[in-house]
DNA sequence: GGGTGATCATGG
DNA sequence: CCATGATCACCC
């Protein structure tokens, strides 16, 4: 498989992603080298990896922009024939511990959201893999409103953490950004501060956005 | 285990 | 019918 060049600058990120639209899995698996799997049930990731090799970004797990040098995260998201997206958008882990004094301005799900550059794929599971298609990109950032939901909401959810509330934390609570599982299986445990103020064990969580969300991304972006 | 990329699958 | 809670693969 051929590793792509880091795109240096913006201009040069969002032409590849251009360059993108129209095209299918296939076509894209194809010219990188890579087998299309028959579908995402054992590779839940693999598009999202495939777009993000495409496009050059760093591979790896860093807890990080994908490109940093461009302040820049990178996020595929499945759609319906109606350009909805199918899915919640996974956004970082949430910290359940030493979470007082934890501000908005710093908080990881701000960075992360600084700046997006959404891809969306046709996701609908009637259609071959190989034959979803790419489709035409967007670069986001949260305006004043959108960045007072997610601020008021991560808010909410950091103080029912702090106040040892996280097993009475569903994905229920917010209004765009939801807290929910997020591990290799419900056996994985992690500390979290516990009612009584103690430390006890339970499943790592992660913040994810709403579908009517990035739905709304999408509709301004395109206008529908 | 903690992080990345997410979608799966079933209960409400 | 669809969002929630659970899960999959890989890296370190």
């Amino acid at each position: 498989m051929t590793t792509a060049r880091s795109p240096q600058t913006l201009e040069e990120l969002l032409c590849r992603a251009y360059q993108m639209a129209g095209l299918s899995i296939g076509q894209l698996a194809a010219g990188l080298g890579l087998p299309v799997p028959n579908n995402l049930k054992r590779d839940k990731g693999w598009i999202g990896q495939l777009i993000e090799q495409e496009l050059g970004a760093q591979a790896g797990s860093r807890p990080e922009q994908d490109f940093l040098h461009l302040g820049v995260e990178l996020k595929t998201i499945p759609i319906d024939a109606q350009g909805k997206p199918l899915e919640t958008t996974y956004v970082c882990v949430a910290p359940l511990m030493n979470v007082s004094g934890m501000r908005w301005e710093h908080s990881l799900v701000k960075h992360k959201l600084e700046r997006v550059l959404w891809i969306p794929v046709e996701g609908d599971r009637n259609i071959p893999l190989a034959a979803r298609r790419v489709g035409t990109p967007v670069l986001w950032s949260p305006n004043q409103d959108e960045e007072q939901l997610l601020r008021q909401d991560w808010e909410e959810i950091l103080e029912l953490i702090a106040l040892g509330q996280v097993s009475t934390l569903t994905a229920r609570h917010g209004e765009v950004l939801q807290l929910r599982p997020k591990a290799a299986n419900a056996a994985a445990k992690t500390e979290c501060i516990m009612e009584d103020g103690t430390v006890g064990l339970t499943n790592p969580r992660g913040f994810y956005l709403k579908i009517p969300f990035t739905s709304a991304i999408l509709r301004q972006a395109f206008g529908y």
